[in-house]
DNA sequence: TCAGTAACATACGCATCCGTATGGGGGAGG
DNA sequence: CCTCCCCCATACGGATGCGTATGTTACTGA
């Protein structure tokens, strides 16, 4: 059992590893081999360049990204104030599966400000998941004029604040769930005045 | 008039240059050097290497980040709502003056994700910015226990949606602004159940 | 047993970067 | 006019990366 033979999926981990440690700038051909204790002989085998291994690792990201939000989506028939809490849990505690997972979401960000392949990624992946919360905002009550901002204030909030958060400033959390009941707050006392939802809970 | 002699100082901003365009992984001797049309000998006079230029980026920007913060917090003595406006205003402003600028604090925060003495600045910086927050939330009558998390979420928020907007999928100003409103208005309804801030203004 | 191929190792040329060492030019002071 | 020093150019060695070309191993089917 000593000798297995690499796949081309065992690459890309590696690849999602070290662009989560080192940044965009550490997918490197030899230095990955290093990583699984090969020579680069093996990484030209399976890709024909690096680009070829970049493109893969994007469209990899892709999918899981957006395979997750309809999972999400159909996963339960629960009311949409349930489901965006769930949503804010799910996210908080995705550590690394795989490819995916919270950290690497950072380290792609960062990627796309540098290249313009990351960059069309990430927009079609923000443009989906943003549709899909302000589908959830409108469902809660929130007034339709404000769906828009109130997803961009949460999505954004999640992804800014789990900067704060891996630095040791922030309860990624906590926080976050603090801003949604502000928020469905907001749209319950746009709704029936002087009546606002009180589950403030610390 | 054709040949001045280069200062230090040019020699930063243009790192600031690179930095901005090309991520961390951009500031080198070298291509910098090009950028201003000189040879690396002469990048190697005025600094003794690379690591000491990323020190004198960092010590700059450090200075720059906070010396904002005090110059806005003894400007004026407007009420704190106003201030956290004024601040929204001027974050959403801020287009690249010398080094500082909206756009070297995503790629600095980017830097400091995969190095130490980057990401001691940014926390520092960070600190600073959320105490001054904390403060303003305060005199607006914010929950006591809450004032930590809303700052969190404001300054999380201004982050996050900063990378959203510019891939062109949010308005920076507007959806912040939308957020502060959101925030001042649940305080209020704290203090004054049924009388809730109708400033919303769209 | 023997070709054939999948999966990898090795070796090469080329480019870029770092840091150093050394050479040159031009302006200020005497 | 001569000298010194600031500022920069040039040249070098070592390291690392990419992509290619070619050698090597192990398994596979006939």
């Amino acid at each position: 059992m000593g000798k297995t033979t690499l796949t081309t999926n065992l690459w890309i981990e590696a690849a999602f590893r070290a662009l989560t440690v080192g940044g965009p700038q550490a997918i490197r051909a030899e230095a990955i081999a290093r990583d699984l204790k090969v020579s680069k002989g093996s990484f030209y085998w399976h890709f024909a360049t690096v680009d070829a291994l970049k493109q893969q690792m994007l469209q990899r990201w892709r999918q899981e990204a957006t395979e997750r939000i309809i999972t999400m989506l159909k996963g339960t028939e629960s009311p949409a104030a349930d489901k965006l809490r769930m949503l804010v849990e799910f996210a908080t505690n995705d550590t690394d599966s795989r490819y995916g997972g919270i950290m690497a979401e950072a380290a792609i960000r960062d990627w796309a400000r540098y290249d313009e392949n990351a960059a069309a990624t990430v927009k079609t992946v923000d443009l989906q998941r943003l549709a899909f919360l302000e589908t959830l905002f409108e469902q809660c009550g929130t007034k339709s004029a404000q769906c828009r901002a109130h997803s961009v204030i949460l999505y954004g909030a999640l992804i800014g604040i789990g900067a704060l958060s891996h630095a040791g400033l922030a309860n990624l959390k906590d926080d976050l769930n603090c801003l949604l009941v502000t928020l469905l707050d907001a749209a319950a006392v746009e709704h029936s005045i002087g009546g606002g939802n009180m589950a403030v809970k610390s």
